[in-house]
DNA sequence: ACAACCTCCTGGGGGC
DNA sequence: TGCCCCCAGGAGGTTG
């Protein structure tokens, strides 16, 4: 469950292995993830050198000194790992590595896969911003775009749960399931409310959440369920701060209140949230 | 144009 | 004990 918390993370581990670095091999150990690579996608990467390792929502950006970025999203269950000459392995099933790196300092990096939600791209740095996965994201929820006021305007534009809203990547970006579910709680707000019922004082308090949230949990180095780990193998521990995901039948955390968590389906998806004090 | 579903995939956990 | 089913979930694609 990378979210934006958890790929930061994994951006953080990354960067010291493979910024100022040139990539003098590359291997692919299938045709696909959940799209196809790019075509000459091994060939493209091989004799690079990395300038910086970015982040934009969920997305990982590596961009390299051909004029190229590398684009990755880690989907459900993608891992990246640095590995050392001799060093340890990642504790992941070998079978499910699918794209290594060999780094001029003698680091792997290989990106482990099982579900094959993650996928790759490679494009022209200078047109980042129209790639198809970036082109439509909304503001960085810690930016200087983001707030109360764009969360208005994106609200006004059609009227669904604010949890079905916050999930979509153009609302705000690189929100998941579980930091819409804690940041709603955090805000008072029930999941199923409709957007257009929320009014300033609470739209307010609802962006102030988001950041609070996600500050503190790329704080803990992300959240671990299942998959999630560091690129140096390191978990998060974000998630034994949740307030309401995955606590249904548990108590509510809020000061003052006798609520219990509750659990309802959403779009398919899980809500986690306090009928007390939600509102 | 836009919103609601569908789909991709595997490991793990629960139930029988 | 073992097996099967179902669930987790991001976001592009398809459908309505």
């Amino acid at each position: 469950m990378p979210e934006l918390p958890e790929v930061e993370t994994v951006r953080r581990g990354l960067a010291p292995a493979m910024e100022g670095a040139q990539i003098v091999a590359a291997r692919i150990n299938r045709p696909d993830l959940r799209f196809a690579f790019p075509a000459r996608f091994c060939a493209r990467l091989e004799g690079t050198k990395v300038l910086a390792l970015r982040r934009r929502a969920k997305f990982l950006l590596t961009e390299l000194d051909s004029g190229e970025t590398l684009i990755a999203h880690l989907g459900m269950s993608g891992r990246f790992s640095v590995i050392a000459p001799g060093g340890p392995k990642p504790d992941t099933n070998p079978a499910h590595d699918h794209v290594i790196l060999a780094m001029s300092t003698g680091l792997r990096i290989v990106y482990n896969d099982p579900r094959r939600f993650g996928f790759m791209d490679l494009v022209a740095t200078h047109a980042l911003d129209k790639n198809r996965f970036l082109a439509a994201l909304g503001p960085e929820p810690l930016g200087n775009a983001f707030g109360a006021p764009s969360l208005a305007r994106q609200f006004a534009r059609s009227q669904r749960p604010v949890k079905a809203a916050l999930l979509d990547q153009r609302v705000v970006a690189g929100m998941g399931n579980i930091y819409v579910c804690e940041a709603l709680h955090r805000a008072g707000i029930h999941p199923a409310v409709k957007t257009g019922r929320i009014g300033a004082v609470r739209l307010e308090r609802l962006a102030g959440a988001i950041r609070s949230v996600i500050t503190e949990a790329i704080e803990a180095g992300g959240s671990t369920l299942r998959d999630y780990a560091a690129a140096d193998g390191a978990l998060g521990y974000f998630q034994h701060r949740f307030a309401v995901y995955g606590r249904a039948n548990e108590a509510c955390l809020r000061p003052g209140c006798d609520g219990v968590i509750r659990r309802m389906v959403q779009s398919g998806r899980s809500s986690f949230y306090c009928p007390h004090c939600q509102h």
